[in-house]
DNA sequence: TGCCGAACTTGCAACGTTGCAAGTGATGGT
DNA sequence: ACCATCACTTGCAACGTTGCAAGTTCGGCA
């Protein structure tokens, strides 16, 4: 079915480079001349063969986005911002997700096979770590996304969890609750948000003169609704249960929010709350929610921009980029408007 | 950097052949040969040329998913049942993004340059429609996903949307609402999602022997958030609001039942709500969301299996399949439990 | 008339891989 | 001693494309 040049190049009776002239819009070509392999290769319903030229020229045009999970709202808002900044340069995205699997990771990142269809990668890293990829057999540029990483020899995007977790929790704090709680806290050396945001959560109440009750402090496993309301129900079912909650990420707020809810507590009236991504859904719940912004907008930018830069051969020492973000106040610790 | 078949032939003092046989595990290759191969592969990181290797075989195991917006929950949820499906197989599945731009569209999945470097394509157009479809000059398998084209000579999956439209609508019917709305009509010709629905849902008020209300039946440009809350917002500013909203998807419901609650309304009591797609978001919401279950994991299955037929060699007819659906009753029609 | 350059066209090689079929050398049987 | 057989190894060509440099043709000018 799909022609090559030679079957044009016959059809038109000339050589392969003259229709190859005519497709690149190449070189001088005589109009007589164009118009006949024009013919030909309509006629042929004529497509270039993207892996011959990519193999040809070296460049696919193709970028990959690898990430955990395509289904957590957070991921796919980034990979919206993604696709959009990629655009600007000409540059396809496709999307893949890991679930976090160490094997699909380095399946996807490290072993050439898979990724070397694709020009670049931005990749954010759940399961590999420093080790596993500083030596990458690779060459494929590599522009890391999260907290994963620390100290790579690689182009880096993060946030300043710890300030964005501060900032979080004073505002609880300057709202004049008096129990306030965590969810969202891991011990998986292989998930360091969750500990980032625990010492920014410290590191407020601790700058206010607060003690740190543990039993607040609750961790999860993923940072998905379900795991947000079982913490919460936790939290409800302590003896003395808190009056206002830090949520690691919206999801985990959203299912916090739920739980409530549900017990018949008002939000923010009984218990304060406070997410982290600001992903659509946290803008529509009743309350909405009061939520930590990355500028995501900033973070795909960043990363395809570095990723771009790596493409054309700078060769500078790998950046390391803090993304800007705000704390967006809404009804979930605000109230609502009479 | 990437070594090359080549060079590592040179290094280990044999054919590039041998290489290649090493590195494939075939035929008979001496032990000590073996050994000292590897040697040269592992001392030269030699990862194959993924490209190289596709051209030649013309296979890359890489499937292309192509949908509207990856930040539509129910498309993000989709996306992880087609690479789980596709994974069993042994494929890996690249997602992209089209906003159901058809000039994106048309790029993606029409002109072979972008498309080929993939096997086939799992595609959910907007914007393209059977006449576009058909002269693809393309050669990659194609499976259709969603209802815009109606006869192609493409597999294709859907799901009964006038059914469903009517189970949902019936429901309402059958607690008993007398004032029964409906959101999300489209009347673009691209949009075919919501002209059915409507048909559904007006049969189902016909069925029970209800007059359709021209004014309840609301139009909207997308399945977004806003578009519900927008148009909910209308429905109550009408002489007689609705008693019952059948919205055509999930997110459409979550705006619709943020402007209830912010108007200090009740759902169920004052307004029950149906949605559709059955995302996890609104099984979060409080109240949670009765709505239409498409088998999401039955069309990923059916649109993998589709294609891995076709790459296979299936010339057979094109196949029109219909998922199956279910009612879920949540607390948004149901009510909560005491 | 002959030469030069412009305008256009082309063949060759290479990107890195693998199928094919042939090549090499050793072994064993007669 | 010879040949068939086996185990292993290899060169060539091809997948479809494009860079390079050389080729061809022609008109214009001396």
């Amino acid at each position: 079915m799909a022609a090559t040049l030679r079957e044009v190049a016959e059809r038109a009776g000339v050589s392969v480079r003259t229709v190859s002239n005519v497709v690149n819009d190449f070189h001088q070509v005589a109009d007589e001349t164009r118009a006949k392999v024009q013919r030909a290769l309509d006629e042929l319903g004529y497509q270039p063969n993207a892996v011959a030229r990519t193999l040809r020229n070296g460049r696919s045009g193709l970028i990959a986005l690898v990430l955990p999970e395509l289904d957590v709202p957070y991921f796919a808002e980034l990979t919206r911002a993604v696709i959009e900044q990629a655009a600007v340069a000409g540059y396809t995205v496709v999307v893949d997700q890991t679930d976090g699997d160490p094997v699909r990771e380095r399946e996807l990142v490290m072993r050439g096979s898979r990724a070397a269809m694709f020009d670049g990668l931005i990749f954010n890293p759940l399961a590999l770590g420093d080790a596993d990829l500083r030596d990458r057999p690779s060459s494929t540029p590599v522009v890391l996304l999260g907290e994963r990483v620390v100290q790579g020899g690689l182009d880096h995007i993060m946030i300043d969890n710890v300030g964005a977790a501060e900032l979080a929790t004073r505002h609880l704090i300057d709202l004049g609750r008096q129990r306030i709680a965590a969810i969202g806290d891991q011990f998986d050396e292989t998930r360091r948000t969750g500990q980032l945001r625990t010492q920014g959560f410290r590191a407020a109440l601790q700058a206010a003169g607060r003690e740190v009750i543990p039993e607040l402090v609750r961790p999860v496993e993923f940072f998905h609704r379900s795991d947000g309301a079982a913490a919460m129900a936790e939290l409800l079912a302590l003896p003395e249960p808190p009056d206002a909650v830090f949520c690691y990420n919206d999801l985990l707020a959203l299912g916090a929010l739920r739980t409530i809810l549900s017990r018949g507590l008002r939000v923010p009236e009984d218990i304060a709350l406070v997410g982290f991504d600001d992903i659509e859904d946290g803008r529509y719940s009743t309350p909405s929610l009061t939520t930590i912004s990355p500028d995501k907008n900033q973070i795909a930018q960043n990363a395809v921009q570095l990723l771009l830069n790596r493409l054309e051969g700078d060769r500078s020492a790998p950046a390391e980029i803090s993304a800007g973000y705000t704390l967006e106040l809404r009804e979930s610790t605000a109230g609502r408007p009479a």
